[in-house]
DNA sequence: ATATTAAATCGCTAAATGGCGATATGCGAA
DNA sequence: TTCGCATATCGCCATTTAGCGATTTAATAT
């Protein structure tokens, strides 16, 4: 139950349901999710720890980055449902369009171009 | 995105998902709800308002009562998938069974026995 | 009509949530 | 080591949420 309460909450703020659709395109790091949704960078991270305590998305380290990836489902039943489900639920997503036209900008912070698997 | 993150929110209290689990093997009404989440009976009118609003659960009137059901879930996708997996989930739910042990008082209420249809 | 019972709504409080800026931490480069 | 950048954490505030008791609304029974 614990477990999956925290899914629900984690994935009940739009803001965060945004990352999730962000990261389908491509793994993204902390500056790049900021500069999308626009929001304060102690924001964004505390939604990602959020969601990563909610086993929905996997972070690593790439030097002075920290690079989110969606996570494969393995923490949690729940997560990984709600992952798959979400994915369906993307599709001809309007706003997820909207977010990936705005995203060269934020690539260009880490030296991407958009064409990198975003589409 | 708003239908979506109302059924979130929805599910993202655990006495809202007892209600969903109990609903599950009968319909019922306040009264019974209140009496097995042990909650004063305008805290459980309002969660039902929520779970309604989602379009989680359908309402009906039988006298004085107004009895809960699980929707179909016509009403959103969303409501309508989650119902799905979340009958997935029940299967040998542990809290389930404690709690349709409390089942009988509850259901004495409303003078039913808890044969009916609950297992 | 009046009383009774079930449920919804109102007004309130305490706790949780989402936002921010400031500060701390961690890593790579100079 | 020290600097600079990316992230995380901290402390704070505004809003939302979950809970309660009291009141109102709705239907039945007397």
């Amino acid at each position: 139950m614990k477990s999956f309460i925290k899914v629900m909450k984690a994935l009940s703020d739009p803001n965060r349901v945004r990352v999730l659709k962000l990261l389908k395109g491509k793994e993204l790091c902390v500056c790049e999710i900021q500069a999308v949704l626009d929001l304060a960078q102690s924001t964004v991270s505390k939604h990602m720890k959020l969601l990563e305590d909610a086993g929905l998305v996997d972070r690593s380290r790439q030097g002075t980055w920290i690079i989110y990836s969606l996570a494969d489902g393995s923490e949690s039943v729940y997560a990984q449902t709600m992952l798959s489900e979400i994915q369906h639920w993307l599709d001809d997503d309007q706003e997820l369009k909207r977010m990936y036209a705005a995203m060269p900008d934020a690539m260009a912070l880490r030296g991407c171009s958009a064409k990198d698997g975003v589409h």
